[in-house]
DNA sequence: TGGTAACTTAGGTCAGACCTTTAGGCCAAA
DNA sequence: TTTGGCCTAAAGGTCTGACCTAAGTTACCA
């Protein structure tokens, strides 16, 4: 090992080469630790992580930067916290909803065109139906007919067919057992719903079709027909995303020159 | 408006119903006001908010609170924190890396099975290359090649091969020109590239396999053959689907009984 | 003129005090 | 027996003010 040694330069300096380094915040250094604790699966979920106070004692950081890590944390979904005595910072493993805010975050910090999200569903959806059908259970298919439900009644205002047919969206992405399908799907779903929300296109007409097309993609997935559930949802998809798309150019084009 | 009133209970109490309120921080409210504002497009990329120090003084909140909100916002991606002389927090708008990471916390805190994520990509991926077919431009044709030519580089190591991988099939999204797909796609991938890393499965049979089909997607692309893209990635992705599931079984089966 | 030391301005960390929220227990009035 | 008032303890939430560290800027001297 003697003997080997970096090659000087002209000055006699040592020519060591370092790369640049990153030196990391005390409290990323906490937040990277409890996060990878948390995913590695070492507390149970809903365990209460140390107080804030205790966590200062054992780690001898200051309360400011132990607050700092709990709060990335809690953005990151992946604890929450409670005020108060018997509160705390409680586990808890990021669901879909950790998903569907940041792909909302995308989608307005982007701009992402509507076009693009119902292209996006075009492309799962089909998909979450040929697996619904292949594994649903009797619950699944509960779920299913309990959103279409909703949907087929006619008292309920545009919010509630809206949040109904995210629902019954959401019931077949649940019924593919694709635990990351389903977070995509209720992410998007609920995209496209606060962006369908002020269209004008939902008459009952509308309504009348999309429960038809419910009710047979339904069918096809309860006698576990893929082939069916596949071809039935693409064609239900793509003449919705049609639709939509038709209202959004009527509705943008007739104001020109406003620039 | 005079005369409708609460019903009464049988004790005679009002039954006034209302839900539980939440009452927000004050970090996030500035977090939100702040976040609202950034998403509206009120400032440019690039901008710098004011320092903390003065945002104490506008906003009349305490520091802690103010560094709070910012770093709520640097964890969802909406600025990025320099320090130093002429530091400060910079406007950003989120792209696929938030949704990249948000997708990975999800699939390692909910344990999402390899093949769901296979399964996700098999749902996207032909999808995308049928988009690509569609509004390719030469600079994604330029993408694409590189990409595969990397591939075909069998002095790179596994971890080269598994990269370059990525960069295709993101270059696939890239050329769809769907931003959603994008950032799903490129989430997907590094998660499926970091589940796949210590797999035994990729010899030189894979990497001729896979530089083969990739180049028939790409002469489907560039051919605007929305079709045969759609028919050969559907092919592609399964086929690879089905190895790396095969060696997954063949790796976990053999150790029964350690429980 | 080139290097470097000093200064300035920004975020990062710390210590400590005080406020607010929540759970739980206790007790007196209704 | 119930209801409301009250107290206390324990936890997070907020504030203050000081100091540390990083990174540009400037000025000065060899």
């Amino acid at each position: 090992m003697a003997g080997t040694r970096p090659p000087a330069t002209s000055t006699g300096r040592s020519a060591v080469r370092l790369a640049p380094m990153e030196v990391p915040k005390a409290s990323d250094v906490l937040a990277d630790d409890l996060r990878e604790r948390i995913l590695e699966g070492e507390f149970e979920e809903g365990t209460a992580l140390p107080t804030e106070r205790d966590l200062v004692t054992q780690t001898r950081m200051s309360r400011t930067t132990v607050r700092e890590a709990l709060r990335i944390l809690e953005v990151q979904g992946l604890v929450r916290i409670k005020a108060g005595r018997g509160g705390g910072a409680f586990v808890q493993r990021p669901g879909k909803e950790s998903v569907a805010s940041s792909v909302n975050l995308l989608i307005r910090g982007q701009r992402v065109r509507l076009a693009a999200l119902l292209e996006t569903r075009e492309a799962i959806e089909p998909f979450c139906a040929k697996l619904a059908a292949q594994h649903r259970t009797d619950a699944d298919l509960a779920r299913l007919d309990a959103a279409n439900k909703a949907i087929a009644d006619e008292t309920g205002s545009l919010a509630d067919f809206l949040q109904a047919n995210v629902d019954w969206h959401v019931a077949v992405a649940t019924a593919s057992h694709n635990e990351l399908l389903m977070g995509l799907m209720s992410a998007l779903s609920t995209a496209i719903y606060t962006a369908t929300e002020n269209e004008t296109f939902v008459d009952d007409e509308v309504r009348r079709t999309t429960v038809r097309a419910h009710k047979s993609i339904t069918t096809a997935i309860r006698a576990k027909d893929p082939d069916a559930a596949v071809r039935r949802m693409n064609r239900h998809v793509h003449s919705y995303a049609q639709a939509v798309l038709e209202v959004d150019e009527r509705t943008e084009i007739p104001v020109p020159g406003e620039n």
